[in-house]
RNA sequence: GCGAGAGUGGCGGAACUGGCAGACGCACCGGACUUAGGAUCCGGCGCCAAUGCGGCAUGGGGGUUCAACUCCCCCCUCUCGCACCA
């Protein structure tokens, strides 16, 4: 027999080589099997597959593999999120296209990604940079233009002086850009916007019934993003008469305290400044105070030890009940783009408006009591933001806060100044990027029609890729005529083409979608497929992800389905979502910068993928972030080397069957009953572990633990044909069990055993509980609670058997000595627990 | 500050519904086989005490219970996310 020692290069190429073949791991085309999608976040060809892609994919790998064993029809499939600013970066530096990078590091990657053993369907690979794939994605824009979902605005917007492009609200990472961690700067732009606020509340409301299904931390942030807030809008009437209004809006979440304003507080930003402080003789004053806070940067501006600072506009408003008079003031911290960038001023019970009243000497008013005592205003030292029964509050006295709110909103409607409300933090999404490489936006701008959407049929719009990116890296769309130069679909006169491209996020949010029919060039996908296989029932990546990409995702399902796209029964795209941890290096992330990269295929080359595979499933849970190290993946490799060690060593007894097969009846002596009692635990706990449970450290630790029963049972076991049934059937079931996460190995060995099928294509196997019940049970002895020996017992004995068993125990009795046995608690099979004192 | 999660041997981690804490692996120590071993096999391995008995241990403190890593209350530490959102 040839190879007797463990090669992973030779068995991985040449089970590779078997599966690539055929597309040996293509999707049942037939639907009638009960299906299950499983889903990695598809990779940015970057050029290198890293320990992060390695870990996802295994993770995935395990689960696709462990349910088509299961009867399943498994959708499993791979392709790459390949429009983006990197291609162009490298294009410049490189002296190459765009085009011709991306290509080439999708063929290096999936290249390795075939080095590691992954059972995709390659049959539905799809690159995003593909017109065949973003011409669907101008469609949907198309539509979501008609439907009054996407619309231009003119605003201040994130600007990355980096990238040269604007960011949505989502990509900005703490005033930074998400790429590039540039500090993000604002600008005066008309972009195109996604209209995700109008499914705000429908995002918010159904998390909830992802509770099962997302990790409660994925939820939070995504609730936390939203923001929603539930409260009143209160116009202020202005005192002064002024050109441009006659009021001013606050939104509140404390309508109950309404009664308790001492002043209103605008942004500098706010539309009303200038005309607020015309005439007054400060105005002056007023204007260096914006002009100062409006240059601050940003991040600075944010900081939460940023002094609170304001400045008297000389105007006043009056309150909407009381009728008096309330200065307004300019400060630092109100937001100019959250609710109506103006805030009432309630100091006794909003701890900033409390510090700012302090400051400037402003008065403070107790509106809400607290059980029985009232605040005093005068001396308290901070806001009381707690619920109470109001006080001062005119005819609303003694109502509680919750019913306050509730009463105040109503009388303000009543009295037309102003209504309950809503706001949220959640903003459109801006998707214009001002870059070559990426979807264009199907519009056309016309002098005389303004912009007019590409017709339908004259989809897609291509990307030109004749254009070359200048050393500025601005992108070169504007400059290119065969691009720009159109004619108006509307009226027929030349008309120039939008020039910006589609945010790579939208392409992102939808191509889970597309790989249920990929090659579909007639339509983004068949109404069959979709309703086969969506929603994806386990999704696994980084969670990095939880704001951006999944809550776009779940933005284009719900637009897709109200569009006709989708099943109108389904909103949200991913049933169960498990966020994996990273794989570090002493401690810390792997970076360039820090040096401490572990390279996947220097590993392979050294270890063999299955080995890779197994370290990085062994070493932690898979949500829970591990360090890679040099002694773990070789610990990895040496277990299944001690997996072929046993098989090659026990060949010639070693019978061609397949896990858990061997009978009762083949049951001789304890040391056989004792192996397949093992075996069939096994099997549950895999099965458990591996399928339900995401846990595949410890799926991985039982069949260890097989492994090391079956080198005891090899010396214990006298080798007969029905012990060789029961130790065969045991290593059928290891190799069944450890396939999924060691495909190679396996089916190398599997073949070797005399199998003429693959173990890909075997039946999880189905443990036997009769296999697994013992005839004589360990019970534990305790005395008072502590454990004071073991005790061997019939399986079946009763109580009363036990308790007398247990009494007669020689260290129970020492530990009982001089005590009086008030009570004892016996644990079926299990331990029994004398109570004495 | 708000939200989420974590805290168990020298290390990664087990203990799933309260029932023998430390599975499995790494590291380490000892032995066997060897010209050799960084291969392989066997054994040991929480801490204190040690001949045995035993005592102490799951971040700290309380509580519930016959029994607590697990449930309840208080506190500490760390990680991540959000953060002047009115």
């Amino acid at each position: 027999m040839t190879h007797l020692r463990y090669d992973p290069q030779w068995v991985e190429k040449k089970w590779q080589a078997i599966w690539g073949a055929v597309n040996g791991f293509a999707v049942d085309a037939v639907l009638d099997k009960p299906k299950y999608y499983v889903l990695e976040m598809f990779p940015y060809p970057s050029g290198n597959i890293h320990m992060g892609h390695v870990r996802n994919y295994s993770i995935g790998d395990v689960v696709a593999r462990c349910k088509r064993m299961q009867g399943f029809n498994v959708l499993h499939p791979m392709g790459w999120d390949a429009f983006g600013l990197p291609a162009e970066n490298a294009a410049i530096k490189h002296r190459t296209h765009p085009v011709q990078w991306t290509y080439a590091n999708i063929d290096a990657m999936r290249a390795q990604l075939k080095r590691l053993g992954y059972s995709y369907d390659w049959a539905r690979e799809i690159a995003t940079c593909r017109p065949e794939y973003y011409r669907w994605e101008q469609v949907f824009f198309l539509r979501l233009l008609q439907k009054g979902l996407v619309y231009r605005k003119k605003s201040s917007q994130n600007w990355c002086p980096s990238c040269n492009t604007v960011l949505a609200n989502e990509q900005v990472i703490e005033g930074l850009c998400w790429r590039c961690d540039s500090r993000v700067e604002q600008k005066d732009l008309e972009q195109w916007f996604l209209k995700i606020t109008a499914y705000g509340d429908e995002l918010l409301n159904d998390l909830s019934r992802l509770e099962s299904g997302w990790p409660a931390r994925v939820l939070a942030m995504q609730r936390n993003w939203i923001g929603k807030s539930v409260g009143a809008t209160v116009r202020f009437g202005l005192v002064k008469t002024h050109a441009e209004a006659s009021a001013i809006e606050v939104f509140t979440t404390r309508p109950d305290t309404l009664f308790g304003v001492t002043f209103i507080t605008l942004a500098p930003e706010h539309p009303l400044v200038e005309s607020l402080i015309a005439g007054h003789a400060k105005a002056d004053v007023v204007r260096a105070f914006v002009k100062r806070i409006r240059n601050m940067d940003r991040i600075d501006r944010q900081s939460d030890i940023l002094e609170k600072e304001g400045v008297f506009t000389g105007a006043y408003a009056l309150h909407p009940f009381t009728g008096e008079r309330l200065p307004l003031w300019l400060s630092n911290f109100v937001l100019a783009d959250y609710g109506s960038g103006a805030v009432m001023g309630v100091p006794a019970h909003d701890q900033r408006d409390f510090d700012f009243a302090r400051k400037y000497g402003l008065p403070v008013r107790v509106v809400v009591c607290p059980r029985g005592e009232a605040p005093d205003a005068d001396t308290m030292d901070s806001a009381y933001t707690g619920d109470g029964h109001m006080v001062n509050s005119g005819s609303f006295d003694g109502l509680r806060s919750e019913d306050g709110k509730k009463a105040v909103a109503d009388a303000l409607t009543r009295e037309g100044k102003g209504a309950a409300d809503t706001q949220f933090r959640l903003r459109d999404w801006n998707i214009s990027r001002q870059r070559y490489w990426g979807a264009p936006i199907p519009v056309v701008y016309c002098e005389t029609c303004g912009h007019v959407p590409e017709k339908e049929e004259n989809l897609p719009v291509l990307l030109p890729l004749d254009a070359l990116i200048g050393a500025d890296g601005r992108s070169p769309l504007p400059d290119t005529p065969s691009f720009v130069d159109c004619v108006c679909p509307k009226c027929g006169a030349p008309a120039r083409r939008e020039t910006d491209t589609m945010d790579t996020f939208v392409e992102s949010s939808w191509y889970f979608a597309r790989y249920t029919d990929a090659r579909n060039a007639n339509a983004p996908f068949s109404r069959d497929a979709l309703n086969y296989w969506l929603p994806v029932d386990q999704y696994i990546g980084g969670v990095e992800h939880a704001i951006l990409h999944l809550l776009y995702s779940r933005f284009f399902t719900r637009v897709l389905r109200d569009m006709g796209f989708f099943p109108g029964d389904l909103s949200e795209p991913f049933t169960n979502l498990l966020t994996q941890g990273m794989v570090l290096k002493d401690g810390f992330k792997m970076s360039k910068s820090k040096g401490n990269i572990v390279d996947p295929t220097e590993m392979i080359t050294q270890y063999g993928a299955d080995a890779v595979r197994l370290f990085c499933l062994f070493a932690a849970p898979p949500e829970r972030d591990f360090d890679w190290s040099a002694a773990g993946i070789e610990g990895a490799f040496r277990f299944l080397g001690r997996v072929w060690r046993l098989f090659v060593e026990e060949h010639a007894r070693i019978l061609p069957l397949t896990a858990c097969c061997a009978t009762e009846g083949d049951v001789r002596d304890e040391q056989a009953a004792a192996l397949r009692r093992k075996e069939h635990l096994t099997v549950k706990k895999v099965g458990d572990d591996m399928g339900e449970r995401f846990q595949f450290n410890t799926a991985i630790a039982a069949v260890m633990e097989l492994v090391n029963a079956m080198y005891i049972a090899r010396d214990t076991l006298t080798m007969g044909e029905a012990d060789r049934r029961i130790f065969s059937s045991a290593m059928a079931t290891v190799l069944t069990l450890l396939s999924p996460i060691t495909p190679h190995i396996c089916e190398e060995l599997w073949e070797r055993i005399g199998h003429s099928t693959r173990i890909f294509d075997q039946t999880w196997p189905v443990w036997d509980p009769s296999a697994t019940t013992r005839q004589v049970l360990t019970v534990a002895l305790q005395v008072n609670g502590k454990l004071r020996g073991t005790l061997e017992a019939p399986a079946g004995a009763g109580k009363d058997v036990l308790e007398q068993l247990a009494l007669a125990d020689a260290s129970v009795k020492r530990h009982t000595e001089g005590l009086t046995v008030c009570r004892v608690v016996v644990v079926a099979g299990k331990l029994v627990n004398v109570v004495a004192g």
